[in-house]
DNA sequence: ACCTACCGGTTGACGTGTCAATGATGCTAA
DNA sequence: TTAGCATCATTGACACGTCAACCGGTAGGT
């Protein structure tokens, strides 16, 4: 038994053949959904997925409103994406931002009614869409199992944390 | 036993709370996964995965070298994606682009010397890298599952195409 | 008081992706 | 012949993301 059929775990330093097809299906088909939901959510409700995440944090804060750091950290994007993200969804009028009254420095970010509106009309079209998309793709089996190779992969990424 | 315990499926609208535990945790996994890897090899080689799957397919081609359209195609890109993206890697002088003496108007994609070194040096880490950030991180029997997720999502994606 | 170090947020440069419009060229049908 | 039409590739405008630099203000140590 040659080091093409190892027989243990950790042996060999490269991936296999099969290995290798199982994961370009599997980072491309992940790929090609995040994408496809996308799509949807635009073409439902002209907002992006960046702009769902941020139109539901700040629905579910009390005064539909939250600091700029804590919204980043809420949402775990770093605060330039946020700045930069807000920027354009202000430009759209999603949100406002004003000087924070407690916080030195602080910005206050707030949901306007174009922005409440929004997302109120893209929520049941998203939730459906990720049933579609993800849900009725697999068996119930399948949902668990994805759930546990995302917590696999995930304690593994937190493991090797770099940078 | 309500709807909220649904003992069919297809049933519903929308995806219970669990799936949609799970889908968040699966689709912001994978994200993190790729991005991983993307710094991965950034720092290794100083190469893009866009750069990588551009080089990989020139490397395997005859003369390394393929016009630009059958390159999209076998990369699954779309045109004025790689076009852009060759105008960059041009710059970088990781390839050269000349007029294709076969197609009118067709546009032949050299590999450079610099190129296939970039290329070369970027191979070994980048497959370590899916080894530690994948391969590593499963069981064997979450592996198979993974490629049959994939699978499953992938001809779901198929039978929905759209736009 | 002054220097420094941090903190919250913004900005600019640049890589990356999509879409729609634009050349440039050959093919085809009136 | 010429008026469309498809094809190959590029371009420009814009959204999105990261990185590093910056700015204004507060807090600590001397």
């Amino acid at each position: 038994m040659t080091e093409t059929t190892p027989g243990r775990r950790g042996g060999r330093q490269l991936p296999t053949a099969e290995e290798l097809r199982i994961w370009r299906d599997f980072i491309e088909t992940t790929a090609a959904l995040s994408s496809r939901l996308e799509s949807r959510l635009q073409s439902d409700s002209s907002l992006s997925t960046g702009d769902y995440a941020v139109l539901l944090a700040l629905s579910e804060a009390e005064g539909q409103s939250m600091r700029s750091s804590e919204l980043a950290a809420h949402i775990g994007w770093e605060r330039s994406r946020l700045s930069h993200h807000l920027g354009r969804m202000e430009r759209r009028g999603l949100i406002r931002r004003q000087e924070c009254a407690t916080v030195p420095r602080g910005a206050e970010v707030l949901l306007t009614t174009t922005g409440a509106e929004a997302f109120g009309g893209a929520t049941f079209p998203h939730l459906r869409a990720i049933r579609e998309l993800f849900v009725d793709a697999l068996t119930p089996d399948q949902i668990v199992a994805a759930g546990e190779i995302a917590a696999a992969l995930q304690r593994n990424l937190d493991v090797l944390r770099e940078g």
